[in-house]
DNA sequence: TGTACATCAGTGAACGCGCGTTCACTGATGTAC
DNA sequence: TGTACATCAGTGAACGCGCGTTCACTGATGTAC
């Protein structure tokens, strides 16, 4: 059966190029590096990247499944919170966290890279989606557990509003404002949600 | 005192190159066109360029500015509508329509740009800080006026789930899912500031 | 254990191309008399 | 009104540069006996 080790570790160096092009691209957009240049992050020259992508957009496409996946594995964490209350008080709170709002490069991809999407692969695009909506899902789950009457509506409407504070955010060049901003959709997705008193303002 | 009408013929192609600009912006982001395709759409070669901006990083800036100053022309027309339930439904109903969803092109920058704004000048982000704070106080002006206690925090959540909702729904590739959610954010939107019943869902 | 050979991840020079920018020019539109 | 001249918005060839991509190669790491 061939070589093994060999195989694990050009795994390994695929998987070290999605990491820092998913953190690059998460900051600077999907054309925010060039080939050459993501190269040099990973240590590496530019002529090596084709025998792990067949083009630069082979690379994004493969570049937003992996940042979803990743972006799953962290909301699946939430799952071990019982109580569906602390649960969703802690992912609102982290969410819209000031760490998460600085921290672009290994935040959320929605907020990221929604304005991109039109431009990108159906692939992309449709991936995109089906991760918004497991977003969405888990928060309609824990609205349910909390015997919330159409949840799924007010999931939709707390996420959307949730993408659209940190996009507002970041885009802020005053610290203060942005963190207020934050702030304010905290508080208000909890008394939306019927979480208030359930937790204190934890991430400001 | 020189010529005049020569004077005007320059202001109308800037305007012109500043018009296109902000077009392709919107859809296509920043960085989504570059100086010779402009040129050509605009009419003209990419020579002339340099006659009205002194380098394509002055455009963008430009660029940025204009958007938000046609923006906020349309934003005042919505003052003349007196009753401020109305108006606010309007605005609404307006914001999270099908046809905003649409076409980018034409539409609010907010949830077109705001991703970029972490790279682009100074400026540039100031600028659309203050018009983001802008649109917020027209929507807390309609809410004090109808008696809202905390009306600055509610218009900053509301405005926040608008552009939020506008981003997702721009990304989804299915259409009819992006209707949906638009329709969830216009009725969740007059829900929370009280204007339940006050208008249909106009614009859907 | 030691030697000969095979594999293949990664190297780095080279490619064509489109980018932003420069600049000598053209020609339409003005003014001067 | 007609002629000579000035202005300057717009032209288009040319530039250096970095991009994505190709490919002959190297050298470390494996297997065969």
């Amino acid at each position: 059966m061939e070589n093994e080790s060999k195989l694990r570790h050009k795994a390994q160096t695929r998987l070290r190029i999605l990491d820092e092009a998913a953190k690059v691209m998460r900051e600077y957009g999907t054309d925010g590096i060039g080939v050459a240049a993501l190269m040099k992050r990973v240590g590496l020259t530019h002529g090596g990247f084709y025998a792990h992508f067949s083009s630069r957009e082979a690379l994004v496409d493969a570049v937003v499944v992996h940042m979803f996946l990743n972006s799953a594995q962290r909301i699946e964490q939430y799952l071990t919170i019982e109580d569906p209350r602390q649960r969703l008080v802690e992912f609102i709170d982290n969410y819209l966290s000031e760490r998460h709002c600085a921290m672009i490069g290994e935040g959320c991809p929605l907020p990221a890279l929604a304005g991109e999407m039109t431009h990108l692969s159906q692939t992309s695009r449709t991936f995109f989606s089906e991760k918004r909506a497991a977003i969405s899902d888990f928060i309609r789950r824990a609205l349910q557990q909390l015997q919330h009457g159409n949840a799924e509506f007010l999931a939709s409407s707390m996420l959307a509003e949730m993408v659209g504070s940190m996009a507002l955010a970041r885009a802020c060049p005053d610290k203060l404002e942005a963190h207020n901003m934050l702030a304010i959709s905290r508080q208000s997705l909890k008394l939306r949600a019927g979480l208030a008193g359930a937790g204190q303002d934890n991430e400001a």
